[in-house]
DNA sequence: GTCGTAAGTCATCGATCGATGACAAGGCTA
DNA sequence: TAGCCTTGTCATCGATCGATGACTTACGAC
């Protein structure tokens, strides 16, 4: 068989495999240009199927955009680390010196982000990073600046996120993890007191 | 006059006034919903004027998003603190601590930020993050990670203004600016070693 | 007061968007 | 091999988008 014989063989029909092509370029998609400057031709284009196939499967753009938010949320961080610096250092290695193409694309919060223009999603980003990531936060500081702690703890992980994924600083990506790891360290310490 | 009367009184013909009236509602929006987000029937209706105007005025949406990011940036920081540890704090009051209704709107990176899925606005906001505040930061740290150390500094800036304007925690505005202002300290001296 | 320029309005275009329904064809089962 | 359900394809809809050109009317110069 020749090659063009290959590239024009007819598909293998993979109802599966087909819906997983779809949330793979979903999730790219997404995460670089945002809900709104991402059109459903340009999705199944990318998953090299028909973008019908997109309602068929997910019943709407906004489905397949809640089902590519659903894969794998990190989760499970409260139990892993007791001090906020152990804590801020797990979450580092995680969202921040995770590899970007490795896992299944980006963060789900950096996903987020990108398309917060949308109110639900910027409600769901409210709900996620507050009551989830900076209430964990804080409550691992003690005293009576323990939210504002945890907030700028929340803003350093963030904004380094943000720095590496929508401004993209070439810093972080080269940076040796441990001295990230060691400077971060020393920022979320300087917070105890 | 009645107030029907004052309201369905033609509006005087002022072309700064719809021009500038134009400028505000298309910062909100831009920054509210991001550039794909925003219709420039929505501008138009928000400044109280047709949305031809736009075009008239400004060219195309694209050079209204311009024109919107142009005003007044800040700018002249460089000159005005020499420790990076002062230099941070002078923009935490800038930044984040700023009223964001007060002054014109939000500050230009957090408007680029949220319409970052067009490549031109990536660009930008990628060449005035990097080569702007990034390089006037490392130039303040001694050492060999000094890169790595601005990159922390400009993370937190950066998110904090993201956890303020974006995910909308309720945390920093609601702080003493002065605590917020030496926990930012704090955590910026923490680097320098 | 008249007149011309500039500001504002209206109708509408072509492209693109998300989404739908009818139709063709593959693949498993009987 | 015959039949049926599922998968993939095609044509197309209605809405909305940015943008254009012609038209109307207010305001200031003279």
């Amino acid at each position: 068989m020749t090659y063009a014989d290959f590239m024009n063989a007819p598909k293998r029909r993979d109802r599966a495999a087909t819906r997983s092509a779809l949330l793979d370029a979903a999730r790219r998609r997404f995460a670089e240009h945002g809900f709104d400057g991402t059109g459903v031709r340009e999705i199944a284009a990318d998953a090299g199927v028909d973008a019908t196939l997109i309602f068929r499967y997910f019943g709407s753009k906004q489905d397949l955009f809640d089902a590519a938010l659903a894969t794998e949320v990190p989760a499970g961080l409260g139990e892993r680390a007791a001090g906020p610096v152990e804590f801020t250092d797990a979450l580092v290695r995680e969202v921040v010196l995770g590899d970007p193409a490795g896992n299944d694309g980006e963060h789900p919060l950096l996903l987020m982000l990108r398309s917060a223009g949308r109110p639900e999603v910027r409600a769901r980003l409210h709900e996620e990073v507050c009551n989830g990531y900076l209430a964990d936060l804080a409550a691992r500081f003690d005293g009576e600046d323990a939210a504002l702690r945890a907030e700028l703890v929340g803003a350093l992980l963030l904004g380094m996120g943000v720095m590496r994924a929508v401004v993209g600083s070439p810093v972080l990506p080269a940076a040796d993890p441990e001295r990230v790891r060691a400077r971060v360290a020393a920022m979320v310490a300087a917070l105890e007191a």
